[in-house]
DNA sequence: CTCACTGCAAACATTTTGCACCGTT
DNA sequence: AACGGTGCAAAATGTTTGCAGTGAG
């Protein structure tokens, strides 16, 4: 794992990694700070955010933005959609067997040089899907 | 042109409206701010932001987030993507054919109940393309 | 030993909100 | 006249930054 040319892989960055890495939805920076602080109570939130765009601007993590108002970290592979829970604010991972064509044709009807896609849905789970209809059922 | 329930079309509002559906490009609210008070010098940002959520609301408009800091807002018509150029920071549309199919693809895959996506993608347009080679060219 | 990194707190940028007055309906 | 909307200024939110001291390499 090479984090960059002069990065020092520091506890905290570690721990921060490590949290994103194990986390199951897509941390906030907030979420990422609170799981951190358990295992290191003085970490700082400055030091997280500075952490997550190092770690980000090395690979070894990326930012979303599903326009929540949030950014969110998620160090699962590249090439997927996200949908976003309206109700419970989870986000998924989509795997997309499209999404090159999609890049082709957007380069194509544009001209830009396409560096990176963000493709998020927001819907309503299928959780909260079935809480709604029983409650619309019970009345 | 019915802009909700009880709202008024106050002065302020028909003009962050023209506004918004007047730019050719997608402006932040703080774009929009800067063109209206061009017509009404004694607006407030807060009556623009107010306004604009408002008339999103509403249906008159659309809010964007393409993940560059700010909001953006769009007088157009809905069932496209855009792209971004990180140079010059313009965004331009693009239609989209297969808009239905992607998300029915994903309703599929997930589960969720789709009520809306967001297809963005960020890269360098031909124009920037364009000056950045010249430049390259000529050392 | 060096200098990238840290905690802290203050600064920032964007958006939201409380309030008293204003103007559309 | 009623009440939704306004300007203003302060607050809230999420993120970034300056600084002096710390610790990884």
């Amino acid at each position: 794992m090479d984090a960059g040319r002069k990065s020092r892989m520091t506890r905290q960055r570690k721990v921060i990694l490590e949290e994103v890495e194990k986390a199951d939805c897509h941390p906030s920076a907030d979420a990422v700070y609170v799981r951190v602080r358990r295992r290191l109570p003085r970490v700082s939130l400055g030091t997280v955010y500075r952490n997550l765009e190092v770690l980000s601007e090395a690979g070894l993590i990326r930012s979303i933005d599903v326009g929540d108002g949030h950014r969110h970290y998620d160090a699962g592979p590249d090439g997927h959609f996200h949908v976003r829970c309206v109700r419970c604010g989870r986000i998924e991972d989509v795997a997309v067997e499209s999404l090159g064509e999609i890049r082709d044709a957007v380069r194509r009807a544009t001209g830009y040089c396409i560096q990176e896609e963000r493709i998020d849905f927001t819907g309503i789970c299928p959780e909260c899907s079935k809480k709604e209809e029983a409650r619309d059922t019970q009345g």
